[in-house]
DNA sequence: AACATATTATCGTCATACGATTGGACTTGT
DNA sequence: ACAAGTCCAATCGTATGACGATAATATGTT
């Protein structure tokens, strides 16, 4: 289990607040007590709590502590912010930030790949798209395959900003797999969609890129909202799998 | 000058690895040896490590040194890389990269600041508004309102993410900013355009605001491709005022 | 009450030692 | 000579102890 110590303290309090164990401009424990804690040494835990800084989490000084910075300190593009915050469950609030930059970026992306694609991109997407094709019919790990495929469009646009937001979309797919795997017929339907994508890019087709990838954000955004407004009760949503399969 | 051992350490290391001081996957001089360059103690330099390892630009391990991680890794939302990027120059790569970003973000964050800014945002806005009129008037310091404008803008779309964008696309608008103010007549013209989309988002008009930011946004890129055209043998754009200014 | 001063909690930096990992050199057997 | 296994050494990883630097709090003085 154990396998770096600093890799797992960074895990430990970076999710811890990222969850929010401890309230905003609130100090965490002195080094020491986190030591204690953790039971690692005080080096461990400074070092841990550097990469916290660097990710705009957290601020240190003489006297006053390490604390908690407001949220728009954090780097939500940080790979590690975006996954403690799905392990710490998906607020609304976060889903909805994620579809409002979804529809933002992905639309235009799609177009600059329909402009730029490279033979070596296609290839990767059509290599995604396979291991989801044969996912659907004969099994597999179709959310792998999938993230793939959007990550190769993605890189396919020949940005380096639109790239890095595959890491952070990523939470969003997953949850939006969560959901299209609990419909009936909700895979196959996504594949032709998926499709249409690639296809529209492959020809150079901007304009009908563009229109094939906003069917398939629609799509997922009305089940996203469907769920948030059947679940507004609840404060959090988290591990959205195993909750959407029981309703 | 010295103020805090820890911050440049990793400015002069993070700056060194942007600016391709290194290879990437070359390996960065062993730990005591970083100690003896920068004359600080092995705890400063491991600390300031981590902190490049949070940011995605290198990566550590035992034999095998600290290496320089390929670009695609490097986290180009973080305003420490991207501030070390605009000190080292900023390629046209980069550049261009950062023009799409804007003319992808900004019109859709437009769109939302129209619905959803709050009485708080527009004061922000206005004050920031306030502070460019009198720059051009009676002399003062237009980026930084400049800056405030677009960042009170983003803050106002509501949304995480695209707010963080602020502070990516500040070093395209510093560029900017520094093409337009070397062209007669650039300042006065753009407050008006910057009046325009303040209006459309006070009005409440998502498609207004959207055109407003769009012909504020083809100007400076149009500028910007402009120097670039012309620039064509030069590698890199750093400086670019006193570049401009001289030509 | 206002201001200057001392105290102290906490992080910042340094120094040293040893453990853990891994790439490359070395040895060995065929 | 070559392949496979073994050993070695370079480098980062972790632990410990000490002292300096900083800033919030308490204290004292006018």
């Amino acid at each position: 289990m154990i396998k770096n110590v600093h890799g797992n303290t960074v895990d430990h309090l970076g999710e811890a607040v990222v969850a929010g164990r401890y309230a905003v401009g609130a100090a965490l424990p002195p080094e020491p007590l986190l030591c204690a804690e953790l039971g690692v040494s005080r080096t461990v835990v400074r070092e841990a709590v550097k990469s916290l800084v660097a990710k705009g989490l957290i601020s240190t000084g003489p006297r006053v502590g390490t604390r908690v910075l407001p949220e728009e300190h954090w780097n939500w593009f940080d790979p590690d912010v975006v996954a403690w915050q799905s392990k710490a469950g998906l607020t609304p609030g976060f889903l909805r930030d994620l579809q409002d930059l979804r529809r933002v970026v992905e639309p235009a992306a799609m177009r600059l790949a329909a402009e730029r694609a490279s033979a070596q991109d296609i290839a990767g997407i059509e290599a995604a798209f396979a291991g989801m094709t044969q996912a659907v019919h004969s099994g597999g790990d179709y959310i792998t395959h999938d993230l793939r495929f959007h990550q190769g469009l993605l890189r396919a646009s020949g940005n380096r900003m639109l790239q890095q937001m595959s890491k952070v979309l990523s939470a969003l797919l997953r949850t939006s797999f969560e959901i299209s795997t609990s419909r009936p017929g909700g895979p196959r339907s996504s594949l032709q969609l998926h499709r249409a994508v690639l296809d529209a890019v492959i020809a150079h087709q901007p304009d009908a890129a563009e229109t094939a990838i906003r069917v398939l954000i629609d799509g997922a955004h009305d089940d996203i909202e469907e769920v948030l407004a059947s679940r507004r009760h609840l404060p959090k949503l988290s591990k959205p799998a195993s909750q959407l399969r029981a309703a």
